[in-house]
DNA sequence: CATCTTGTTCAATAGATATTGAACTAAGGC
DNA sequence: GCCTTAGTTCAATATCTATTGAACAAGATG
């Protein structure tokens, strides 16, 4: 863990409030909660919501507030959701958040912009 | 209900969540919280949060979110967590939130406040 | 090692939000 | 009627947040 994260006694509401009161970084949170069964997301899946040094900018105010883990992977990073740490400080709330943010019109198109990149990787 | 309340359904996640990410709006929640099986609160009651115009606005935010119910009830307005609403439309949600938000310093402050209020009104 | 990919940094700007004070309105109590 | 209480409105300002582009850094790849 290279990059500052907050101890899980450290992430507060308000500042969780905060991180995730944004469209765009809820749109990443909606992402992140669809893959997170697999292996979380890497920045430049997200291209598809806003500029890369915007995302540089928005996922570190996410990671600052607690809510997301990142770890650089040879030159990129990989962005997952601090489930148990949410969870543990603040008991059903990501999960309603989740319940709601991944239907967003954002998170739709991005995701759908992934899938599709898979399959021309595959092919 | 004269002043505009979004209906139930119109209510969304990123405003939610942008109503709650601020201190002061939090507080309130806080402070609604503590008060709810009761009668809610009264604009007036709240005046250790902020300035009277500052509050107008906070309440103004967390109506126009659908957070709260503001009834005109003479001079006065009451103030009332949008509970049943909120349930409903992100499912717990709400409980969450408040089960942090009562704990912040400045909704003790606040509630200290009331209820000295109350002892001197009661002598 | 040259280059490409991925993401960061920095400084500037734009845009949104919060805060203030003065003047005002509307209801209630004498 | 007049004063008080409770809150609003408006315009100004302050502050904070998001967005952009250019230049950079570090790892991967041939």
């Amino acid at each position: 863990m290279s990059l500052p994260h907050p101890e899980t006694d450290q992430i507060t509401l308000p500042n969780v409030l905060a991180a995730l009161g944004d469209d765009t970084r809820l749109a990443i949170i909606g992402c992140l909660a669809r893959c997170d069964q697999l292996n979380g997301l890497v920045c430049g899946q997200l291209n598809g919501l806003t500029s890369k040094t915007n995302l540089t900018y928005h996922v570190a105010k996410l990671r600052e507030a607690g809510v997301v883990n990142v770890r650089p992977e040879g030159t990129k990073r990989r962005v997952t959701l601090r489930r148990d740490d949410l969870d543990q400080r603040f008991p059903g709330f990501l999960d309603s958040v989740i319940a709601s943010a991944v239907d967003l019109p954002a998170v739709e198109t991005t995701m759908q912009s992934l899938l599709s990149d898979d399959e021309s990787a595959a092919s």
